[in-house]
DNA sequence: TGTACATCAGTGAACGCGCGTTCACTGATGTAC
DNA sequence: TGTACATCAGTGAACGCGCGTTCACTGATGTAC
């Protein structure tokens, strides 16, 4: 205890500990709460320490968001995974994952999509949300008709899921329930797939 | 001049004024960028004025949604009689006008739907963003196939728009221009909705 | 038409708050020899 | 193995800023009679 948790200078791996604290703000308090000092304390340490690593507070957002995007990567794996190997039950579940991310984490899918796709393709690094998007193309890939492109289905698919969350999440969809929500946004998926596969066959 | 500009108080119409005010701001600097001290220095009136008309930010946040609302819906009508006046025509106007209003006004469409619905809802008089609302419900009727229900057309036409636009102008869709971007939501939706209508015929 | 009065809209000073940033500092760590 | 020293990470006090909110006020408006 001594040792541990006193160290006082030197914490040791603080810029994991100030996006991890990050992250629990936005879960509590959403994009508006967030704030270098609030992630400070929430660490555990003096207001002024997160600039040594970050800079500012796009630097921590950022970071956060980079972090936030590893998470929704492997929230949407996961949900692929867990319904079932072929080609349409991983995409449903890509749909699942995607949803969910947004329901509960509203806060992190509000800092990833809040800050312009710029601020990523910067770092020279690949980026997680290249990552991220890496699994939607995958997903995509069996879906995409002789006469198309990976990249117009990516978009279309991609559009669908994405407004339909962010529509579902702020409410614009009445009191539609969460199960039924799972269902209908696959369902249009699906259809619109079809749609696709179906012209050439 | 005397009387025109310097009346001191009872500005006359403060509350549309103060509207007008944050819509500018919003134009300029953003969602960040608004505050009730901002709007009521733009409409040259001591910074506690606003309080008399809106209590606080959400209030007029909500007043300043409402305004849009009705800027976005006659963008989109504007936009459809451009067009022409087929069905399809229409439509394409309704997906034109959206991604437009998405680009020019960012800082609208953030606050517009950066609030709940139930902000909208619950004022007891039909909201502003009901009436968009039925701009795309009208343009998305003729395309309702037999099987399907007006509501699982406009749902779907609604995330895919809107996905697109929020995607496209966050800059995910990497350097695409915005012809193109017109053009390529456009044929999207067709897509969609032939998928839809073609089932059945 | 005129007077009295209630109500309303906007003023301007003051408040406390949380914020990002700066700065001299200090303690811990790692490295050179 | 031990000493000297540079570097690095975190401290804590201080700064100015913009914010929302409160408050007593005052000037304009509308209404009753």
């Amino acid at each position: 205890m001594s040792q541990n948790t006193k160290t006082k200078h030197h914490h040791g791996d603080l810029k994991n500990a100030l996006i991890s604290a990050g992250l629990d703000i936005l879960e509590e308090n959403g994009l508006d709460g967030l704030s270098l000092r609030k992630c400070a304390a929430k660490a555990g340490v003096s207001h002024a320490a997160p600039a040594h690593h970050f800079g500012n507070l796009d630097g921590l957002k950022e970071a956060i968001s980079a972090r936030a995007f590893g998470l929704f990567r492997e929230a949407m794996i996961q949900a692929a995974e867990a319904e079932g190997s072929d080609d349409r039950a991983r995409l449903k579940g890509i749909c699942r994952g995607y949803l969910r991310f947004g329901l509960n984490h509203k806060g992190l899918l509000d800092v990833m999509f809040g800050l312009p796709a710029s601020a990523f393709l910067k770092a020279s690094k690949v980026p997680d949300e290249s990552d991220s998007y890496a699994v939607l193309r995958e997903a995509c890939a069996p879906f995409v008709p002789e006469g198309s492109t990976p990249e117009i289905v990516e978009v279309q698919v991609w559009s669908l899921i994405h407004g339909f969350t962010q529509l579902y999440t702020s409410g614009r969809f009445g009191d539609l329930p969460e199960k039924d929500a799972d269902q209908g946004l696959f369902d249009q998926v699906i259809a619109l797939l079809d749609s696709l596969s179906a012209a050439p066959s």
